[in-house]
This record gives C-alpha cells, structure tokens and sequence, in this order.
DNA sequence: TTGTTTTATGTCAGATTAGACATAAGGCCA
DNA sequence: TGGCCTTATGTCTAATCTGACATAAAACAA
C-alpha cells in the first residue's frame, strides 16, 4: 500500500492493512471490512454503469452526495445499513448482492 | 401475519407488512427489510446448529445477551453491520451469507 | 486556458444505535 | 413443584452515524 493511501486511510480510522498487515484485525473483522469494500465497490460500479451521479444517488436515498461518496469510499463513518440500501437503490438484485459477497475470499480456518 | 406478532413488531417500530402490506414501504425499503430478516434468521439457525447460546455469541463479538436477541428479531435497533459481524462470528463463509441474501426475492421492477 | 460538472474531504449538531443492566418469560429436568 | 439455563423485553447513557453544508479537487468540455 503507497503511504500516502495509508495516511489517508488512517486519518478516517482505519487500521490499515493489507494482506499481511491485515493481522492487526482478527480475521473476523478484516473479513467484515473486505465484505463492507466489496459492497461499496459493488455500488460505485453499478451506479456508473447506470450513468447516475452520486448526488442523484443521494437523492434517492434521502441523503446528501458527500454522504454516497464517503459510503463508495467504505468510510468508517458509513454504516453497512446505508451501503445495503444504496445498492437496492442503484437496482441491485438479492443475487447480484449476493455474487459480490460470494467474492470475498474466504478466511483461513 | 397474526395480530400478536403484528404488535409486537410495531411495539418495535416496524411498520408492520408483508406481502401486500408491503405496500406500506417503498418496495426498496421492503426489500431492506427483508434482506435484513433473512440475515438475521440465519445467524439464528448457524448459531443454533453450533449449539451456541445467545450469552456467548455476545461474548464473541464483545456485546450483550440482549443485543443478541434483539438482532435475531432483526429489532430495529439493530444495523446490519452487527448482524453481519454476528454471521461471521457465527463462521459463517461470504458463500453462506451470499446464499441468503440470494433467498430474497426480488421485487417487480 | 476557463467554465461546468462531478467527486472528495472536513466538520457539526441532531438522530440513532451501542453495550450494559435489570428483570420477565420460557423451556427443561429432577 | 422448584431450580437452572436460555431467551425476550425494556430502559438507561455513551458512542457512533446521519444528513447537511462548505469547500477543495478532479474530470471534462469548449
């Protein structure tokens, strides 16, 4: 990871990791913060490919575009709640949520 | 829906629907809802089958006994990052959580 | 370049959720 | 019946998240 991402990650909060720095989370929450990326990600691209912009976005959701942006970046302050709803409101079907999440490479036992 | 469950869900907050009552709710709304109650019936059936009791599953995630039981009722106090991080805490894999969600049926577009 | 649109970052007050605690209720066994 | 274990419900305060706003930065045209 370049330091500059890392200073960037660090100042919203997170414990910065990556593969092998991931062993400052245990597994289950390194696992949950890959699941919350995977999603967020999932909604960046959808909604591009649907050519909308994160404040019609945000309208739908009720919300504001700071708020989609920080929530397409994973920030810490974004719940997994809003993630959820943003993908339905991108049109996002139970099965495509699911094929992002079966993505997620599963822990080590 | 029987109207004992029915109070206690609005006792909750819900705003009580299924199905056709699901007209209540934006159809994105009814599907949060619904992709929340199936995560949540599932880390009730993964904990069970493990054998674990409520108390200790809180254990795992550092939280309460209460909290436990108010996130398998899919309470509204509860985000679906804690129910997340339960199914994890529960072992469940991203293909055991995916298959859920992908459970959820998609509404009419 | 300049102007326009879109996205990123920072902050804040208000709203919501958190874990904790107490206690009720249910289930089970002797 | 009486204990014992587990789950359910209600209620606090502290912590966290929310939408909003301002503004910077980036992307893209003209």
């Amino acid at each position: 990871m370049n330091s500059s991402k890392k200073r960037r990650l660090q100042r919203h909060g997170w414990a910065v990791a990556d593969a092998a720095e991931f062993l400052n989370l245990t597994p289950r929450e390194a696992q949950f913060v890959e699941v919350k990326l995977a999603l967020a990600a999932g909604v960046r691209r959808m909604r591009e490919q649907r050519g909308i912009t994160q404040a019609a976005l945000a309208e739908r959701l009720g919300s504001s575009q700071s708020r989609v942006a920080k929530m397409e970046a994973a920030d810490r302050s974004v719940t997994l709640d809003l993630i959820m709803r943003s993908l339905l409101a991108v049109g996002a079907t139970p099965g495509d949520i699911a094929k992002l999440i079966r993505r997620v490479e599963p822990h080590r036992a």
